[in-house]
DNA sequence: TGTACATCAGTGAACGCGCGTTCACTGATGTAC
DNA sequence: TGTACATCAGTGAACGCGCGTTCACTGATGTAC
């Protein structure tokens, strides 16, 4: 039952900040992308469900909005947590584990930007490369490979998709299989292990 | 529109089975869970959509029975997989790729059980721990940790769930993001990468 | 300075849909006497 | 051997629900003359 006053005109654009900002909070809160209807949007708001569509052409283009934009944070949040660290295959462990972090955090965008089913709107394989996201991952692998800590004659973009499967095989069961025992280092345990890998890999090589 | 004799006198839970049988075939050929109604379900089964709770409490029952049953298959392809490999470590690999392709194959059953929001029934951890699937998983790592091939000062419960992670990370990825330029040998590169890092564990403590 | 008018930001009611589930029932099948 | 009856395996119609979306509208706001 949250009033809101009209806009002015010409100020309508503020309603849509609003909604992506109450798709946000709903989606954190409940943590389910069923429970966050349009009417529960709108009431969230404070204004009636076809308001909406005044500022998104349907529902999907609205949650998805909201998680595209969760996913350059969680680019920015990947960044940040790297950013003083000099040794290039611990900041790929850095990373790794920043990224299964904010996936825990967040599950629900998490949910929606990599478990949805095809049927919806989904990230494409184009898109999802031009993420800030996975081509800054790229970048640091070829940063470990320049110095010589990891085989350069592999793709860089080869080695950057497996750290991805193995930071969101930690994340989705971390999110997805609540109270089995994982220890708390798990992310940290599997991404280790698994640059150790590669180095060997590097190691064999030269 | 598919007809169906009435069961004779005893013979009731012969649609029991049918239903179990619909169930599966609608989850493997629309490949998604939301497709299949109850009313869907009674439909290929050719009865009407009340006679499933004569032998169903509810419509998620049904569902989780049936994935249920491909879980337990889910243990015997991998079983069968892996089981002429001699050499330990081999083992992990061809078991993490049974389990892959398994998955690839049954997306859907494997979105049922692994991939669910919390809301609905699934594998509780202890179930999960049960698993013949899960249990057989640890005796292959430990037997690699017996034969002196990985660390045995590890708890093989926590080596096999790092192992059922990076599995499960490649398998939900070439499952929920398709169109994405996944190498052909992506899983065994990653399987392969991960025991060799945790071969080296190994190497560094003896 | 006053007023007619276009525009903009919404609203209220309703649309049709498909869902899981319930309830009172039917009619064939087997059994007891 | 015939018949009344209990049982079993279903059916048909309807329940209430919440969903995304559409449509005709309203009423305040600003602008032109």
């Amino acid at each position: 039952m949250n009033t809101r006053a009209r806009a002015r005109r010409g100020e309508g654009a503020h309603l849509r900040e609003e909604l992506l900002d109450a798709t946000e909070r709903l989606l954190a809160a409940t943590g389910d992308e069923e429970m966050v209807s349009v009417r529960a949007i709108a009431e969230a708001v404070g204004v009636s469900p076809p308001a909406i569509y005044l500022h998104f052409p349907d529902k999907d283009a609205l949650i998805f909005e909201v998680c595209a934009a969760r996913f350059a944070e969680l680019d920015r949040f990947i960044e940040d947590a790297a950013a003083g660290v000099r040794d290039p295959i611990e900041a790929l462990v850095v990373r790794g584990r920043a990224y299964v972090r904010f996936g825990v955090e967040n599950p629900e965008q998490y949910r929606v930007l990599f478990m949805r089913r095809g049927s919806a709107r989904a990230l494409t394989p184009a898109e999802l490369r031009e993420t800030a996201a996975f081509g800054n991952l790229v970048k640091a692998v070829e940063r470990a490979q320049q110095a010589g800590r990891l085989t350069s004659s592999e793709d860089g973009v080869r080695i950057a998709m497996e750290l991805w499967a193995v930071a969101h095989g930690v994340t989705s069961l971390l999110i997805g299989v609540h109270g089995f025992p994982w220890p708390a280092d798990f992310a940290d345990r599997v991404l280790r292990t698994y640059v150790d890998g590669l180095s060997s890999r590097a190691d064999t090589s030269s």
